[in-house]
DNA sequence: CATGAGCTATATGTATACATGAGCGACTGA
DNA sequence: TCAGTCGCTCATGTATACATATAGCTCATG
């Protein structure tokens, strides 16, 4: 069960040393956005120290950053476990990113550089290259590149900060729908009506575009978790 | 120099004894929020487990959590200050909040029930008078009352959640621009429009004017800013 | 006099030890 | 057989102890 966290190994090539609760909290924030660790799962302080090749006190001060960032719940006293959310709050999450992610495209709209759009439709084409080639790993990754470029070009850093970490709550989810073929072309064909508006300058049409993009993806996700 | 936390006499009645990371949480947030902590001031870990009556302990944990939320910053191995916030930032943030109330303002609209809007009439009579009365810090209350009402009303918990958080980060920032007076009566008066909008269930010129009202806020607090 | 190398003091990072409340099972009584 | 209480166990909350990197000082050198 040991698989204490190795070093640099993944892409961290600077050796800069991270502190070992960041480590942690790092790696439990990855495993609980891939899903690995299931809403609901107890979280022991011991056993993750065990895991980790740690003492309980950087875990614990992982434990309580996840908290705050609403990764996990801590019942005090009673232990830490995965964030539970019912159905209704993943609905809200979403239309509260979707408005988010509406609000940034207009913003970028009025405020990107022609290189920060150039790069739009960049990525716009590795995506719909990806999609063809049915290589949804490849479409997950330049998807949220595609994202994160439009917070960026709002020009505002801590809207983009808040962007990037809303959205991050939501990979989890975002995931389990669009293993279906259908949505992810549908996905595409709304990106390019979203870059269409932006080309024209018309941010609100946009903004109206984006919204409606999340919410398919939304309804995508809530359809596929009724059948199951 | 010695203060430690007197359990719930200030509100919480309550006798659940509240736990110690968490109160000290909620002193430096306080302590931040009024900006008694000036934003570059150096947190020394065992002086604040002096002064809370504590170990080093909670008071990490604390400060860790705090630093997720924004407030501090941790510089590893180079010890924790309060967040040092650019002009720039502070203004990114002002834009941010302000768009974020904007949105709020408009699925409020659509969806706030008979009760939440009466609510809503009942705060701004209330912000009026205090205002007649020049009761700043009566008015603070009641306009923060009136800004959690309009998130309420979105019924999307963690929209709200989100808004009010964010809200939070600026308060140190924002009591010092409503001193002005004539400040203070534009404020109301925008709330009128705003709710006057509201009224008339048109969401996206009450948006408009919310963002409006917002960004005239900011204005005059860079204004202040500048001054000194 | 300025600059930089080396040392020391100290605060942070981590581990370990101790205190306390929650959860659970056994036992008693009906 | 079942309900209720007692007491035990163990995880969490807090304190303390130890390891180590950083900052500031001293002192030597250009």
């Amino acid at each position: 069960m040991v698989d204490a966290i190795e070093d640099g190994a993944s892409e961290d090539t600077e050796g800069e040393p991270l502190l070992l609760s960041e480590r942690i909290r790092n790696a439990l924030t990855d495993e609980i956005a891939a899903g690995e660790l299931l809403p609901g799962a107890a979280l022991d302080e011991q056993q993750l120290a065990n895991r980790f090749g740690a003492s309980r006190t950087p875990v614990r001060e992982a434990l309580r950053q996840l908290a705050v960032s609403g990764l996990v719940d801590i019942r005090p006293r009673r232990g830490v476990v995965v964030a539970r959310m019912t159905p209704e709050r993943v609905m809200e999450m979403f239309e509260t990113v979707a408005e988010i992610e509406a609000l940034c495209v207009r913003l970028a709209t009025y405020r990107m550089t022609p290189a920060e759009r150039g790069r739009l439709l960049e990525l716009h084409d590795e995506a719909s290259r990806a999609a063809e080639a049915g290589d949804v790993d490849a479409y997950d990754g330049i998807n949220a590149a595609f994202h994160e470029a439009l917070y960026n070009a709002t020009h505002n850093e801590f809207l983009a900060e808040q962007a990037i970490g809303l959205r991050g709550r939501l990979n989890g989810f975002r995931r389990t729908q669009l293993r279906h073929k259908d949505r992810l072309d549908r996905s595409i064909a709304e990106h390019g009506a979203i870059l269409a508006a932006i080309a024209e300058g018309d941010g609100d049409t946009a903004s109206r575009r984006m919204r409606a993009h999340m919410l398919n993806a939304a309804i995508a996700l809530r359809r596929y978790l009724e059948d199951r």
